[in-house]
DNA sequence: GCGATCAGCT
DNA sequence: CACAGCTGATCGC
């Protein structure tokens, strides 16, 4: 459950899944899916108040949550200020302060999440650096490097924050089988079951929530039926889902439900009372998370629990593996929780989410300083006119994306910091100085060694190694190394793919993007149908919403400092060279002894 | 009467 | 066991 409050601490101005409170003067809403506990007080009174009072607070989400937050009259209200997004689609928006009249603008770009239908995550591209609210996701390992609006001139973009679910960020939840391997056994078990006679019925036991889809489909589709459930109003606009399900109850498969459910199918009775002849035989099916620390387990996807009941592994949620494989591709300088684990503390998955955190500052990122030189250039023309509204004379925030964050303010002069080379920037000080090494985390403690053996393969990744790795291949190629032999499967090498993708041209329609890599989609192409099953097409798109696109009459206006490339590649100061090696050492040295560095050599 | 919150349950 | 959410009790406004 998600206990994130509904804003993020570089821009404070919106806010995401939370609607109660201090969120009740946001200047834009944000909602990543249908989930109740991500849409507190997305009702409340105060808050119709609020949107009634103002001329431009709107809600984004992508077209499907839209329709299934409006298929609820209690939600009929937002209609006029919802903005369905498209996704992979960036989107500049303003942020207006409508006392002040002033306006702060944001790209926000949706990614599939993988949830349910219609979640997505939320790339925030502003002044105040790239950041990414993952909402509540299921994506497998490799997933991220798949996604192209997280790359940017052939390399992941500075991430500068993650806000990421963490349901399941525990090394418990070390590995959970693929959504393809569970549906995949869900598939066989129901298989023999109806195949029996046309008296043997299934009942899925799913909770009341969005997230099942996928499974009913894939089980009308097997079995060219329909599944039988209680509500078909949300999907009405959604054919891909309403073709396999429906309100008649003579199906062998069922997903509806009743307050004695339980009781209903000990009787052979399914919950709808179709059976109340006694003559049906029911097999109770209920979706659950199963976990396997150890891989001797990782087989058993379905478990018998009684007589004609089982229990069969399915999470909305990534594993800890998977969670642990998204962080450490992006590399952030800094994540934060959107759920404390059962059984954990605030301060210790903030502890464990650390240790995917950028360790030094990125390579990619050593020429920052030059962004200094046009920092100055703006300055000495300030003096000549007025400084630009949006600028922070005490933030040096944005002189060194990732370095400001990863340094003390001022380092000592004793550092032991003596660069010499090229290699300077590598040398620089470790970033989060109170990250406890592994050993310390009271998570190993309780753990078998097994566990731990699992734990320690996926979690040694950039550690340890001082050795030149200029580039993110090298990065990726470490990462993966520490990982040969973990469920986690084989080492993706994203560039192999990227360069074709990139010469895709991006759709913008919030179609699934094909895998472009066979290595990379399985042998079941497991990707493809998962992102199809949640991102679904509507026929109400965004396009009358494409007032909000960029487009190639606003591409000589100056984009956010993160929207342009993250590499060297950035437009220069006129005039401007690339430093020497020696140039660049030195300035490092003044970096680590703490002087100024507005003052060129 | 309504909303917020919590415990209990599935 | 663990995913989300319903129901009912209680309290405050």
């Amino acid at each position: 459950m998600s206990s994130f409050a509904g804003r993020m601490k570089e821009y404070p101005n919106i806010s995401l899944d939370c609607f109660d409170r201090d969120n009740l003067h946001a200047r834009a809403y944000f909602l990543s899916h249908c989930h109740k506990d991500h849409m507190r007080g997305i009702k409340a009174p105060k808050l119709k108040r609020r949107l009634r009072s103002s001329s431009r607070v709107k809600l984004y989400c992508s077209p499907v949550t839209k329709e299934l937050l409006l298929s609820s009259r209690k939600h009929l209200f937002w209609e006029q200020y919802i903005v369905p997004l498209e996704l992979e689609s960036p989107t500049q928006i303003s942020l207006v302060d409508e006392a002040s009249g002033e306006s702060e603008e944001l790209v926000v770009t949706l990614l599939p999440a993988g949830h349910c239908p219609g979640s997505v995550m939320f790339l925030f591209e502003g002044r105040r650096g790239n950041v990414l609210y993952t909402g509540d996701f299921r994506l497998a390992l490799g997933d991220v490097a798949r996604m192209e609006h997280l790359h940017s001139g052939g390399r992941v973009k500075d991430i500068r924050s993650v806000y990421v679910d963490s349901t399941f960020f525990d090394p418990r939840f070390y590995q959970i089988p693929s959504r393809e391997t569970c549906v995949s056994a869900i598939v066989r078990l129901v298989g023999d079951w109806v195949a029996r006679s046309a008296l043997h019925v299934v009942w899925l036991n799913c909770k009341a929530a969005y997230g099942y889809e996928y499974l009913f489909t894939r089980l009308g589709q097997e079995f060219n039926t329909r599944v039988h459930v209680d509500n078909l109003l949300m999907f009405r606009r959604m054919p891909e889902i309403l073709s396999y399900v429906t309100r008649e109850r003579r199906t062998q498969i069922h997903a509806c439900r009743h307050r004695k459910s339980q009781q209903y199918i000990h009787g052979n009775r399914l919950p709808c009372a179709c059976g109340t002849g006694a003559d049906l035989r029911v097999l109770s099916i209920k979706p659950s998370t199963m976990w396997f620390g150890e891989r001797t387990h990782a087989g058993d996807v379905v478990i018998k629990s009684g007589n004609n009941a089982f229990r069969a592994c399915f999470s909305f949620h990534s594993s800890y593996c998977e969670v642990k494989d998204f962080l450490s591709y992006l590399q952030p300088v800094q994540v934060f929780p959107n759920v404390v684990p059962m059984g954990s503390t605030l301060a210790e998955v903030t502890r464990m989410l650390r240790m995917t955190c950028r360790k030094r500052p990125r390579d990619d990122l050593a020429y920052k300083p030059l962004g200094l030189l046009k920092r100055r250039r703006r300055c000495h023309l300030a003096t000549l006119t007025t400084a630009p509204p949006d600028a922070d004379p005490d933030s040096d925030d944005d002189l060194f994306d990732g370095l400001a964050a990863a340094l003390p303010k001022k380092l000592p002069r004793t550092s032991q910091h003596h660069p010499d080379e090229h290699s300077a920037p590598q040398a620089a000080p470790q970033a989060a100085p109170d990250a406890t090494p592994e050993e310390d985390s009271p998570w190993l403690v309780a753990r078998d060694r097994s566990n731990i053996n699992n734990f320690m393969d996926c979690t040694e990744s950039n550690d340890d190694d001082d050795s030149e790795e200029d580039d993110q291949s090298d990065r990726d190629q470490t990462k993966w190394l520490g990982q040969t032999g973990s469920p986690c499967g084989e080492p993706p090498k994203w560039e192999d793919f990227f360069t074709v993708d990139s010469q895709n041209n991006l759709n913008g329609q919030g179609q699934a993007r094909r895998p472009l890599s066979p290595a990379l989609s399985g042998p079941s192409s497991e990707r493809e149908d998962d992102v199809a099953a949640f991102s679904l097409s509507l026929s109400a798109s965004a396009s009358d919403h494409s007032w909000q696109k960029r487009d190639a009459s606003e591409a000589d206006e100056p984009l956010p400092s993160s929207q342009s490339s993250s590499d060297f590649d950035v437009a220069c100061t006129p005039d401007s060279k690339r430093p020497t090696p020696e140039q660049l050492a030195r300035l490092y040295r003044k970096l680590a002894d703490g002087d100024d560095l507005s003052c060129p050599d």
